[in-house]
DNA sequence: AAGTGGTCTAGACCACCTT
DNA sequence: AGGTGGTCTAGACCACTTG
């Protein structure tokens, strides 16, 4: 492996990184010390310290203080996608961005939102539903529920004009997300709405928000056939 | 918002980033030059280098030499996911792992799968399709194509015994990695390899991996019922 | 042409964790 | 108690991009 004269830390992480996929470093092994890595190198240790924390968010290496470095057992792939606003993503593939609220009240959330939202007391939030189309085309259907208690403001909110997802992420920061994807099989109200036929398979894309342990909102996304997710590494 | 007399990176990160999320810096704003932070902070230009390098990575802010700081204009949610081998997934679960190669044999690719692995001229590629069991059930059923140009000694491997996917994972090291996320409704041949209900709706995780250039593997992963794929932010 | 981010280096000290 | 990673600082120079 040749290396430039003047190392950046992407030339070391990427050095690193190729001993540790040819197995030169092996699953499990334990790497050299960053400062005899940045000798033997001949750079400056701190530049070995940059690339070590690359490879360790890319979940490559486990780095432990004076454990010293080891190559993660147990390989992943860890993978990164985004979730634009909708509107967004639509306007970008040059589509023409339609929405319908189709469903506003404030109810009480079923188990399984309060599960999603880690809400412990029951409580009533405001409950949506909505149709993202593309072209005049249904593209993806919300089912979405806010909690009131951390974002009482959007009660006021005209949601028929301004989707809740663009008023949340421009005006509501968060501190958490989780993400849940899975497929469900489209039911027949479903495949009236997204305009498919009855059980297609549908990607279903689950999302909940807090600040600081006070959930925001838990929206499921339901994509009409077609969609795809794409992620890369 | 008070501040430690010592500044670390990821203080100035935090702070920055609170300062974003309450709209002291606006999406599409420009934030100040990372000098100007420093010396307003009392901090080295280089503490604030690296906490600017995090929140582009995490996507809040774009940067460019000469142009500055920008709060991204079209916040996008990025999440990151782990893709395991599968073995361990269902032994981090607790199950029993269970695999069967159920089909083996070398054949020309159609031309979804050329486009998906880049490859213009077409070949013959090594076939694979197997399921994955967890505790006696079916879990994923995979269908791959392998590249025996960039990995010919996989046609030596005892792919009856370890599954491709952990195969390649500790032997060949790949540079890119593009997945794509999306349902499909099962077929009848799937709902009996899945054991699951005709038109289940089912998540399939399509990954490509390269090793500069060079297509390595195509693989669709698809999953039975129940099937989640857990991300965060 | 000039401004801004990107990176390196060297030395120093801190903080965590294992022994 | 000692070893190892984690971080800071200051100054320097490079490289991209915009005006």
């Amino acid at each position: 492996m040749s290396l430039p004269q003047r190392l950046t830390w992407t030339d070391v992480r990427d050095h690193i990184r190729g001993h540790i996929l040819d197995r030169t470093y092996a699953p499990g092994d334990k790497l050299p010390r960053d400062a005899d890595l940045a000798r033997d190198l001949g750079c400056a240790r701190t530049t070995v310290h940059r690339a070590m924390q690359d490879l360790s968010q890319d979940g490559l290496v486990e780095r432990k203080r004076k454990g010293g470095t080891h190559v993660r057992a147990r390989p992943v792939t860890r993978a990164t996608f985004d979730i634009p606003i909708i509107r967004h993503e639509v306007e970008q593939k040059g589509g023409r961005y339609g929405y319908q609220l189709t469903r506003r009240d404030i109810a009480m959330p079923p188990p399984t939102v309060l599960a999603a939202c880690e809400v412990t007391e029951p409580r009533e939030m405001l409950h949506l539903e909505a149709l993202h189309l593309a072209d005049g085309r249904p593209y993806i259907f919300e089912d979405r529920w806010i909690d009131l208690k951390t974002v009482p403001e959007i009660a006021q909110v005209d949601l028929a004009r301004q989707s809740a997802n663009e008023w949340l992420v421009l005006n509501r920061p968060y501190t958490r997300c989780d993400v849940r994807l899975y497929a469900i099989s489209a039911s027949a109200d479903l495949a009236r709405l997204l305009d498919c036929g009855p059980d297609s398979g549908l990607l279903v894309i689950e999302r909940s928000t807090w600040i600081t342990d006070a959930a925001i909102t838990t929206v499921k996304a339901i994509a009409a056939p077609g969609y795809q997710l794409l992620a890369a590494s």
